[in-house]
DNA sequence: TACATTTCTTAACCCAGATCAATGTATAAA
DNA sequence: TTTATACATTGATCTGGGTTAAGAAATGTA
């Protein structure tokens, strides 16, 4: 968080006061699904997926690595109940800060707004182009597209939960996968 | 724009300073492809389709009716060239915004940095559930959505570009039309 | 080392919507 | 009234990825 924005030390101080530092072992929950989102925050250390089920199958829609934000936002901003599940998959570390907080924040810190806007702005251009990218390309596409953006997400996880992050079965990811070794 | 913010007499005068009004006669483009967006605004009269040209075929992303926010956003955001066009459907006007206006303003007035930072989780909000439905639903199912959540789009825009703002072809909305007048 | 569990692959069949090509229908211009 | 143009429908055929069901590989555990 600290590379993202520039703070006076008094000011840092102030911001900082508010800060809640949290550990997730491996498979907990910092959200589960009904409960209400009233905190964003930073990763330190790990990573989590941002998921949800319907009728049991996972649908995976994000992960959260080190030095990303983290957070459901749209939940956040509307107050209203999460659909979406956040879960370590790792022994994690997060830097937590309440919505009341935050909004207080904007208030003291101009400088705390400005962080807000543009983290948004970034959420907004990356939700963009997975949209326009789920318009125009087919999951082939897709997956080598990630292959090429996103490394990590290939190497440090599970097959099935790549598909369902593409919009596929972990079937017709193993079937593209042979496609592609061929060529 | 008025209703969104909330300043003093003083405050809004600085901010409207900076403000142009246009004028597009139907078919005229407020942004085209590979021109810079350097503007921001809100739609007074009229309305505008969001499309880009692949081999010919238009595939539209999104219609500006008035009171909503218009823009190529992260075009705008990232100042780089624009892959999409925004062109007036009817006789249409908008209140615009340069980038270095506005950005200057954030400075002077902490309300339109509040403004831009509420406009744009709006956004977001937006296109994540646009994201969201797409994964999640079929054409079908799109559709009748869209008939429920935006009535007008049904009313005052041709039927093949609802098909590419669905993400089908004409002959696809065709048929889903045929299939939900049976039921 | 053996056994259980989870993950990945393969095959057969299915379906929504694409593509291509033809035909209808409506509006506008001459 | 005729003709051109744009838009919508319909039919035939194709395809990417889903579904179901089975096995194979990998990983964990005793």
């Amino acid at each position: 968080m600290f590379e993202f924005i520039d703070l006076t030390e008094s000011e840092w101080l102030v911001f900082s006061e508010s800060f809640i530092v949290k550990h997730y072992n491996k498979g907990e929950y910092l959200l589960k699904a009904d409960d209400l989102c009233d905190y964003v925050g930073f990763v330190d250390k790990g990573f989590f997926t941002f998921f949800y089920l319907i009728e049991g199958v996972q649908h995976i829609r994000g992960f959260f690595f080190p030095n990303e934000f983290i957070s459901n936002y749209s939940c956040f901003l509307l107050e209203n109940k999460s659909k979406f599940n956040i879960q370590a998959l790792e022994d994690s570390s997060v830097t937590l800060i309440h919505r009341d907080a935050l909004f207080r924040s904007y208030k003291k810190l101009p400088k705390v707004q400005e962080l807000s806007r543009n983290i948004v702005e970034n959420l907004y251009i990356e939700v963009s182009e997975k949209y326009e990218s789920f318009f125009l390309k087919t999951a082939e596409e897709r997956y080598l597209e990630l292959i090429n953006s996103r490394p990590t997400i290939i190497q440090r996880i599970p097959q099935y939960m790549i598909a369902s992050y593409l919009g596929i079965t972990p079937e017709g990811l193993s079937r593209i996968r042979k496609r592609l070794a061929k060529k």
